[in-house]
DNA sequence: GATTTGAGTGCACATCTGTACACTCACTAG
DNA sequence: CTAGTGAGTGTACAGATGTGCACTCAAATC
């Protein structure tokens, strides 16, 4: 008697929406997807420290409380949000790797498969790029991590390059941070370009391959270790 | 009647702090001083977005409507505190271009000059490097023009070098770039860095080099605006 | 000495925060 | 068909937030 009405219990997507699948776990899944969307649209022009749970739930279509059946805190949240994250770049790296190797254009090819893996996920690639240096919270340190193991595996990529055959691997990882450090700075630098400005976007994939070239020129005359 | 006592008016210093400066002007700069410490300190372990007026007012030890005697928002606030930092940046350039330059040693010069500094002022540094990326906020914007500016003025230095005189400045810039940002990358690792470990520091530093070495083998050998 | 000024105070308020609680009721399992 | 489960609901509350208001009272000005 005390909910006359309005007790509708779900979203009330009715029907126009998604298949509305039945089972339950798909349910749960689909408003935990709606948490993670909603953060990460909130995240879109602020910090992840200002961003309150109630905020998130209102944008996902939940009432406050409910967040809870799906995390623990807002910083279980925010490193779920850094592995689907890392599902992108795991993408990224898996198109990288099925690529036509032109030798000569291998920096155009990756700078081109960066862009395009920006462009198509400009939410996933803002958030780390913030997040990354945010604070000591679980979610930077997350981060952090995976930026690790992403720049470790570079690095084992570039060992079978002729010139770096001998390279201590101490060097090789230098290199490879070297290199990840330019693609972030790259990747903020398209993040700030507004939408729709091909020229803007040109610009700056000129910029980066310039960046890459002058790390890279110096290789073949690195004496390893001196 | 309404304030029977306790109206002190000032945080009750008293004596056996500072000379208590008579000057009216004085209380107040000391007190915004206080502000922007508090602040500061505050954001050692958090993001500026995440920092609220009233805990910035009670750590600074006024009471929070006192805070708009000095600034309008707390953005002003942050853009103040960048403007600080910028002092203290501008000192490290003017360290750097004093200096002995034993030509081969530049390279250590300029990273013994970052370490000295930074270790010197650890929360400016720590804000900087924090809040480059931490939003849309005016306090971002600010830092980035002061980065940028930071970069341009290095370019200039940079064309003073042999093999750099006939660079087109496009490419000065980018290596300019390059340079800063491996500078800011140190600086996060070395604010990373716990108290004291003496070993870490000095790995760091090596880490700081090998970067800029790489960076810099390559430039005999590039052409410009290939 | 009398007056003005302004950095600081306390109180008040509407708003937002996280979270405890008891609830419903569609799905699932028996 | 019945019972149980659990993702969702509304209510409630204590605490924190930004800011308006009227105030004090030492320093500055006259």
């Amino acid at each position: 008697m005390d909910h006359p009405e309005g007790v509708s219990t779900l979203p009330d997507v009715s029907e126009a929406e998604m298949p509305a699948a039945v089972s339950r776990q798909e349910r749960k899944q689909r408003t935990r997807q709606a948490l993670l969307d909603a953060a990460l649209e909130l995240l879109a022009d602020r910090g992840f420290g200002s961003l309150s749970l109630r905020e998130v739930t209102k944008r996902a279509g939940i009432v406050p409380t409910a967040f809870y059946r799906h995390f623990t805190s807002m910083d279980e949240l925010g490193v779920a949000l850094v592995e689907e994250t890392t599902r992108t770049l795991r993408g990224m790296i898996r198109s990288a790797r099925t690529e036509p190797v032109s030798h000569r254009g291998r920096i155009d090819a990756s700078v081109r498969t960066l862009y395009e893996h920006v462009r198509a996920h400009e939410d996933h690639f803002r958030f780390v790029t913030r997040e990354r240096y945010a604070g000591t919270g679980p979610v930077a340190r997350a981060i952090g991590v995976e930026l690790r193991l992403f720049s470790s595996d570079l690095a084992i990529d570039l060992a079978r390059f002729d010139h770096l055959r001998e390279w201590p691997t101490e060097d090789l990882h230098a290199l490879a941070d070297l290199i990840v450090t330019a693609m972030l700075a790259t990747v903020v630098d398209l993040l700030d370009v507004r939408h729709g400005d091909r020229e803007a976007d040109e610009r700056t994939l000129e910029l980066a391959r310039k960046r890459l070239r002058m790390i890279l020129v110096g290789v073949p005359h690195w004496r390893p270790s001196a």
